[in-house]
RNA sequence: GUGGGCGUAGCUCAGUUGGUUAGAGCGCCAGGUUGUGGUCCUGGAGGCCGUGGGUUCAAAUCCCACCGCUCACCCCA
């Protein structure tokens, strides 16, 4: 054991899957390529285009991008000076997108820009199951247009992802939350109806009451629940235009036989979002049943200082939680990759040959693998065996004098000669051959 | 921040009413074959029993404190 250990809410991922100590199984790296690469894959079929930036963002970007009030900022980032700039670990990436986009001027590069990214965020929260300190997240971004296609095409990638994916039991929940200034008139006359019930919240409902009353939509007390019954919705205070948007974007759902279910307590935790709103549940899931999430956020652009509006929406989803869903589902992934060949040796003379022949083969493209430490023949073959290879090589002084290998088929055990000057084709049709079947 | 759970070998876990030198399976290394893997057999390495204190002739085991991990609440990906 190390003096040290990973960061608490952070974890490594190994070349072969393993169990942490809260029973949740952390995928191998060939299975986060694989997710990664069928995110792509789809996004990019969907014609999205990949953005990468920083890590490390100013933290005003995100306090003003986010949103002052939000947990995030509150509590929830790691921010820190140095030399007086202030940064913060990015906690999610629509802020540092559109930051991008307004910085380098995407919009002369015409049309609607259809942004994707995959990478790394922080937040400084009590990590549980599917919920770390540092996490990852895919998302689009769609930006600079405000039409209900939009919006429509946004859900649809998302979708198709999972659906590529092969996870199960999906829900997608959709709302409106109209214009910030409707929305404020909301707040208002929920509060209202609220503090009329005051004496018979929770403590936490209470205080969400203060803070942030939408918040208290979300409980999951029953007789809180009733309570909200007789609430004002905020769907009758959302303004025609934006019902009108509403519903194209369910028409437009409607025909790519999207399935959702309207929920009009359905609010999102930052400032930033209007208009339409989306959640992508699981129900395999627990706890954090969300696997991605996301919706409109037409003023974004003026809160970082756009002088012109930019309409924009799109989805953050989470690399976790995805895995967690896909282990329900027992989805198979692919494992460590194999090498084509072994190449085992006995003898100094022979060492020097595999070494030379392990980088002629390499250089013709084949995956090739061999004895660091100078062991045993039989330690060597046991390796060979272990790494899988379908191909070992055998050479010793005979093979040598014969200038010919020793070609073992590992599952036969089958061997044959094959002369030094023909191995390289040799070899490469047998795997071809193989890749092939 | 508030509750619950868990800390014994690389991994999964046994360890009795406190009682010699702390065990098993898997994995790892080596030998059985001085040129051949998988199956089998034999052997080996690997433990501050989370840390510190206390009780006791004697503590992995009982008590206290601390640390770490974890699940949940809050919030969210």
């Amino acid at each position: 054991m190390s003096t040290f250990q990973n960061i608490k809410g952070t974890f490594d991922i190994l070349p072969d899957p393993y169990t942490d100590d809260g029973d949740t199984r952390v995928a191998a790296s060939a299975e986060w390529r694989f997710v990664e690469a069928t995110v792509r894959e789809v996004l990019e079929r969907h014609n999205f285009d990949e953005i990468r930036t920083p890590v490390l963002e100013p933290t005003e970007l995100v306090a003003r991008g986010v949103g002052e009030a939000t947990d995030i900022v509150q509590k929830e980032m790691f921010a820190f000076e140095r030399s007086g700039t202030q940064y913060v670990l990015r906690p999610e990436v629509t802020a540092p997108v559109m930051r991008s986009f307004l910085q380098h001027h995407l919009d002369q590069r015409g049309g609607v820009q259809k942004l994707y990214y995959v990478g790394p965020c922080f937040r400084a929260e009590q990590p549980q199951k599917g919920r770390y300190r540092q996490f990852h997240q895919f998302g689009v971004e769609v930006i600079g247009a405000d039409d209900a296609r939009a919006d429509a095409e946004t859900i649809a990638s998302m979708m198709a992802i999972y659906e590529a994916l092969g996870i199960p039991e999906t829900r997608l929940r959709l709302n409106t939350l109209g214009t910030p200034e409707r929305r404020e008139e909301y707040v208002a006359a929920l509060r209202d109806y609220l503090q009329t019930y005051e004496d018979e919240l929770s403590d936490t409902s209470r205080r969400r009451l203060e803070r942030n009353p939408l918040r208290v939509l979300d409980t999951k007390l029953e007789h809180e629940q009733n309570i909200l019954q007789g609430a004002p919705q905020l769907i009758d205070f959302v303004g025609d235009d934006s019902l009108a948007h509403y519903d194209r974007v369910k028409r437009l759902l409607a025909d790519l036989d999207v399935d959702y279910e309207e929920d009009p307590f359905l609010v999102r935790g930052l400032d930033y979002y209007t208009e339409t709103t989306f959640e992508l549940e699981s129900a395999a899931l627990g706890a954090q049943s969300a696997l991605a999430g996301g919706g409109r956020y037409d003023r974004l652009a003026e809160v970082l200082g756009s002088d012109a509006p930019v309409p924009a929406v799109g989805f953050a989803a989470g690399m976790e939680r995805l895995f967690l869903a896909l282990d329900a589902a027992g989805t198979e992934r692919p494992s460590v990759p194999r090498p084509d060949v072994f190449i085992a040796a006995l003898g100094e003379a022979a060492e020097r040959w595999v070494f030379r022949t392990t980088q002629a083969l390499r250089d013709a493209g084949l995956h090739v693998a061999h004895d660091l430490k100078g062991r045993s023949l039989k330690a060597q073959m046991k390796e060979a065996n272990r790494q899988a290879a379908p191909y070992t090589l055998i050479i010793g002084d005979n093979e040598l004098e014969a200038e010919a290998a020793t070609v073992k088929e590992m599952a036969s055990g089958e061997q044959t000669e094959v002369p030094f000057a023909d191995l390289v084709e040799h070899l490469t049709a047998q795997v071809d051959a193989e890749g092939a079947a």
